[in-house]
DNA sequence: TATTAGCACTCTATGTCGCTGAGTGCTAAT
DNA sequence: ATTAGCACTCAGCGACATAGAGTGCTAATA
């Protein structure tokens, strides 16, 4: 569709205005790419390429800004060429840093999100491991004192979640550990998701006697669930989008912060796109929230093992350095995946 | 010091200003308060109050912006009349806004920073439970597999802490639960600060034989009493900061807003002053970090039973509604230590 | 003696005007 | 098909005038 001089031309506007963050005229690009053409034959193209959708203008007499389309087919072409090449040393790099602070999950996830808005400059998200489709690892309960119980469920995805409860009924310490392992027996193992009241009908059925205490145990655990799926985000760089002057307006800098402030909004917009891509882009207009749509996203998977359980991105202007950004997230995704794995240890 | 008409002047200025951000002249005053004198005479005043330190102005023809000195004078006076006047019925309101959301103590926090925010219009601050003084309530080991151990500490301020750790020496269930018992046996009901290395020797001389597996045991504790030191920091409306037109400004917003996002900062910012005074107020220039030091902190203490445990604040500009954002931080830090209480129990 | 009316003066904010320079788009020549 | 040339457009910038809010001083007043 695109011959290859329009191409050469649209690529050079936009490697400019990643650069500027001016609109670009027919004589930069003549003066900084040797295309062999006048500026007025680069105009004539620029013209055709604003027709077909890949140029805008801000005003009538300005130079030409890069669209979305323009970006999408840039991105498109530039994924393709990146795939092949990954440069293991910085990768390694980047390893060492996060390993001198990341013993836990949270910790991991934090850092690199740190490292990862560190190197591109622009804000990094990240999102703590989801419990979908995880299994149930442990289950505990521990009496702390005469009315208190600490209940602990661990993932085979290595998220641990503590609840302290009160019981009403006195109970005896051999009591709760005869429940604590009778619930472990059943439970381990078992899909986070399929634990229902069905299954918990089941398990009163088969000790009646401690129906009281399992009684008050349920809603304990369900609520735990219930918080275990509430997966964390993890923010890094949030002034950064300040630096840039298409964020010099007050009024969308405060929308671009807040939004990214809203946890509901950012875990959404992590989990709720196909996974099916190990790196996903999406260009201005192609989101589907108001306060990013002139900003990219980009995203990439982690996993433990083979199954993709959390996600890390850096969000910018689509005037965006995408090699830099596409290329360090997928050095820091690859090796959050590399350290989950150690600590979790290989066999689950 | 400064007589009767003059301290009317100056807390209508204040007032005033509080009010519009913009500076005050004295027609304004002669207008909307009814000082019974003309605006020759508030000038004649304002020059006074100028001279004596309580006043500023941008530039020579421009009305007058109270300073550090008379925020503190007028601050000190609002504390005064404000300690007796709690407004129980609002207290209710906020409480069971809190109620709903907050089973956990993080979950409380960073719902207190949320409605804290929301009612003042600054920006909230909370801190979670610190574990200085704290006494450790129980430790225990479990495994979760061959290789896998996970330690549990949980603090009678309500702190839990997880960690799981690798074995490499094979062990059995009995011989971690074994460790697990004892640990827990010399543990409990000490103060976090006071485990140290002798202690561990000592546990070490007490059970040689599990020697090898208590020195890979102590570290883990020991990084998790370190993690444990390492509160959290509860963040809420970042971006009201920039409502304000003293924070038009970009440059300045940024430094804002990126002092904030520093955890370390924000940790020593509120723990590291005296924690005499119930509700601490620190105006303007006597901020000891720059980026703040055209803000107003205001910080509050909550408590388990009668030790101080933490700190909820808010932060604005120094032209802040005082009487606003001390009394709704009062009732919120007041909720906040009885839901706790209701949490963790009364018994400790 | 304290207060006030009156006035000159100061300074910012705002709006207007014209210029400049970068850029486009068209036409005619190559 | 390409390009030189030119008229035209428009944002940005500085210069300038003006308005308006406010001060500080002086002299009159109670």
């Amino acid at each position: 569709m695109l011959d290859d001089r329009k191409l050469k031309i649209l690529y050079a506007i936009i490697n400019s205005y990643i650069l500027s963050a001016e609109p670009i005229g027919s004589r930069t690009i003549t003066k900084q790419y040797d295309l062999g053409v006048s500026s007025a034959t680069i105009r004539n193209e620029m013209s055709d390429l604003e027709d077909l959708g890949y140029l805008n203008k801000p005003h009538s007499s300005a130079g030409r800004v890069p669209s979305d389309k323009a970006y999408r087919l840039y991105v498109d072409q530039l994924l393709k060429m990146l795939k092949p090449k990954i440069d293991y040393d910085k990768k390694e790099e980047i390893k060492k840093v996060l390993l001198k602070e990341s013993r836990e999950i949270d910790h991991l996830l934090q850092n690199s999100a740190k490292i990862l808005s560190a190197i591109t400059s622009y804000t990094a998200l990240a999102v703590s491991p989801k419990m979908k489709g995880a299994r149930i690892k442990l289950i505990q309960l521990v009496p702390i004192d005469e009315h208190q119980v600490l209940m602990t469920i661990v993932s085979d995805t290595g998220v641990v979640k503590n609840s302290i409860f009160r019981l009403n009924t006195g109970i005896s310490e051999d009591q709760i550990n005869t429940i604590s392992n009778m619930l472990n027996d059943k439970l381990k193992g078992l899909p986070v998701d399929k634990i229902n009241d069905d299954l918990a009908n089941d398990i009163i059925k088969e000790i009646y006697d401690y129906k009281n205490i399992i009684d008050s145990v349920i809603p304990v655990i369900n609520k735990a669930l219930e918080d275990i799926y509430d997966v964390d985000i993890y923010a890094d760089g949030i002034t950064k989008i300040l630096d840039f002057p298409e964020y010099k307006d007050l009024e969308k800098a405060k929308t671009f912060i807040s939004f990214i402030e809203d946890k509901d909004m950012i875990v959404d917009l992590l989990l709720n796109n196909s996974i099916t891509q190990d790196i996903e882009i999406s260009i201005g207009s192609e989101n589907v929230y108001a306060p990013i749509k002139d900003c990219s996203l980009i995203t990439a998977n982690y996993r433990l093992g083979d199954k993709v359980i959390g996600k890390i991105g850096v969000i910018g202007p689509t005037r965006m350095d995408y090699y830099n950004a596409i290329s360090n997230l997928y050095l820091v995704s690859i090796n959050i995946s590399e350290i989950i794995d150690m600590l979790l240890g290989r066999k689950r």
